[in-house]
DNA sequence: GTCTATAAGATGATAGAC
DNA sequence: GTCTATCATCTTATAGAC
């Protein structure tokens, strides 16, 4: 049975806890009877669900980079500009870091990629890669409206914004430093803005 | 006994595999058994150098913590200004990522860090806030001697260093883009130049 | 869909011989 | 310092009942 009003599938439920605990932890760090105990289920309830734990890793970017899109859909309908739209792509992941001290779920993953089950890490570089493509188109707007001025192609501008991001949040979680991130990242779109 | 020349004790041994392991896998992906295979030795031996692995991985962190400044050391004996000094910091990072896809050490346990001993995790702390105090020195270095311009304090530039580089690494290990940390950090620290 | 039961293997760690 | 032997525990995963 799917989820009613209110409730969430047994499946959601285990990806949600599943991302949590990789947020937190990192793909290797967290097992099949993590998700059992917080369920109240038994693992082969869990193995029923995602028969492997590559299944549920897949499963798990997979879905990832669709609420990326979705975020970025939600955002670009929310009549901002292109400025005002990576501001707000950074404070998402700032809320998730001071709420949960939970990092970009690619980010961890990347950080133990040679250590994941492969169908796992290609979804991570997936992930990565639309990331990249989706920032560089709201760099190109933005430089179109003439809201936004910088040398180089977008794409080198989205590289840079997710690189000090990510690095921004690893530093900030090593750090063990709340604010470190936003701190980081407040002063980091100004170069671009004209005017 | 201790090493002799040209060879180096088994203690030393462990470190340099353990290390290696770690900035490839992480920390949760490798055993006492990787390193009693690569050393040819038994488990318990490794165990009679390093009780437990929190024991190991804090003197791991130290060490790594002792080469940060013994380069930086070097790389202020060399004679180059600030921002060189600066550009070797990168440079470095750049060789052994592209030469063994290794990630700072630091930047890997920061992904893991709810899941570390707390030793463990207090020494990845020590270490970023040493890294971030060195190079805030040079950054204050350079200003002083004119040959840097920025506004903002050194620590700021110290820290969006730091999450640059780190990001940068992680970002390229996720895109498996052997040459994504050098394309972003090559343009980096132009920005910082005088005249 | 969830359960019990179970397997085969890995893991961190220790005792005690050499 | 290194070994053999052993431990309790955890891990991923499967078979088959309900």
């Amino acid at each position: 049975m799917n989820a009613t009003a209110g409730t969430l599938s047994t499946r959601d439920r285990i990806l949600d806890i599943a991302q949590r605990l990789i947020q937190s932890r990192g793909y290797n760090a967290f097992s099949f009877n993590d998700l059992a105990k917080e369920l109240k289920l038994r693992t082969a309830s869990v193995h029923y669900h995602f028969p492997t734990k590559a299944d549920l890793g897949v499963a798990l970017v997979r879905r990832y980079r669709g609420q990326l899109h979705h975020e970025l859909d939600w955002i670009a309908k929310s009549g901002v500009d292109p400025l005002g739209s990576l501001e707000q792509f950074i404070a998402m992941f700032d809320r998730t870091f001071r709420s949960s001290n939970a990092l970009c779920l690619s980010c961890v993953l990347s950080a133990e990629a040679p250590s994941l089950p492969k169908p796992v890490a290609a979804e991570v570089t997936r992930f990565i890669h639309d990331a990249e493509l989706s920032l560089a188109k709201i760099f190109a707007a933005g430089k179109r409206a003439r809201v936004m001025a910088f040398k180089g192609s977008p794409r080198t501008q989205a590289r840079m914004l997710m690189a000090m991001i990510q690095g921004a949040m690893l530093v900030a979680r090593g750090l063990r430093h709340r604010s470190y991130f936003r701190d980081m990242t407040r002063g980091y779109l100004g170069k671009y803005a004209v005017g």
